[in-house]
DNA sequence: TAATATTTGCACCGATCGTTGCAATCTTCC
DNA sequence: GGAAGATTGCAACGATCGGTGCAAATATTA
């Protein structure tokens, strides 16, 4: 049986901590993050913090796993909103791309910040956390991005006979060029051609075609 | 003009330790490496390291620099070797996929944690040097992929409008579950398979098609 | 109001780290 | 062999940081 730990200190508290912890382990990362400095973003004492948590790392993990949460439940969303009733696949999938793209500029940002932290000391952290992580955050939303797409193949648009490899192969291709060159997150035009792009190749690569041997089968006519 | 600084101390030293330091940044980040280790598995006095560099953000940038020339000459020299002469343009492709991915478990591994570490402190990061690096590393080796791509779809196999996009869609689908599952990146049939998947998912999206107007053109017959 | 839980400020410990100065030793090259 | 330069070990400084103990102050609840 998991110990049940007891909540200790008011639950505001507790809420101020971690955001502030948030927006520091975010911004500096995880050993530069002062814990004067988060005690001050958060305008409580450093005292304080050790009275709700145990240790650095413990907060760390707490802030974490909140904020995975949220932003997971943020993906599952767009994801319901935009890809349950298709009306027109492509501009469906690029309002859904856009929906997805905003997430990381919106007030959610910084845990992307914090995810790039965790990348860079991924060989640091113990594999359980690890993975508790990656099935309860980008697991989860590619499952839920699947199951959408398995639903659309199979009303006969599509051809996908792995759905969690055409969820991640959609979520690469919608945002390509981020990875590359930041700057155009704010520009909305290269953005929507960004998008237009990614699902454009993903719906060509995906497009149904009769089964036959060799790929002539698409490029033929 | 820029100031030419001339070399100081032996370049066999400086050689020792920059890639004493490439593997400790690698391993434990830019703030958590410290000097003292890196001299140490340098075989070389702490103190000889400020004789080579003033700082450790200057040793940091020096390493970076090296490194990245040199990831960056390997992975131009992959494209070339599998990209240049097609033969089977399916089967090239996951051949150099294989390369590509290849090059992530090499002995080149520490340059790309090093990437992480920069990619988690990237809004520290000078967006001069950041550009640089951009510039003289991933941009290069896509820009040479982008060039082989043209030359391929010249060819009459594929439709590519945009080459650059089409480089970034590329290497995208052929790392793609690597982002997710880092396990399978020592596992040879989970790795040809995803190469293989992101690879025919490439060569169906950028399909040589008829033009149109509907996205009916590539799945019809 | 009284009892209890929580917060706060402050001083402090121990450890780590970047950096420097210095004098001694070793290498390189003429 | 000797001069110039490079390397080394060592000690030390100043700063930062995680974490703790303690007693006073504040808020919560009965």
């Amino acid at each position: 049986m998991t110990e049940r730990k007891k909540p200790v200190g008011q639950p505001d508290k507790r809420r101020a901590i971690t955001a502030g912890a948030l927006t520091l382990f975010a911004r500096d990362g995880y050993t530069r993050a002062g814990l004067d400095a988060i005690a001050a973003e958060a305008g409580v004492s450093n005292r304080t913090i050790y009275n709700h948590f145990t240790d650095k790392a413990e907060l760390f993990q707490a802030v974490m796993q909140e904020s995975t949460q949220r932003v997971a439940d943020t993906m599952v969303d767009i994801i319901d909103r935009h890809l349950t009733k298709i009306i027109d696949l492509e501009s469906d999938l690029i309002d859904f791309g856009l929906a997805w793209l905003g997430v990381l500029t919106s007030d959610l940002a910084p845990h992307f910040a914090l995810i790039r932290q965790i990348n860079a000391e991924i060989e640091h952290i113990p594999p359980a956390a690890l993975q508790l992580w990656q099935q309860t955050g980008p697991g989860r939303t590619r499952c839920e991005l699947a199951e959408r797409l398995r639903r659309i193949a199979e009303r006969g648009v599509l051809t996908i006979d792995d759905p969690a490899r055409a969820a991640g192969h959609l979520m690469l291709l919608i945002s390509a060029d981020n990875l590359t060159d930041r700057a155009d997150l704010h520009n909305e035009n290269a953005l929507r051609e960004m998008v237009a792009a990614g699902v454009s190749t993903f719906l060509y690569g995906y497009a149904k075609r009769t089964v036959v041997g060799g790929r002539d089968a698409a490029d033929g006519a």
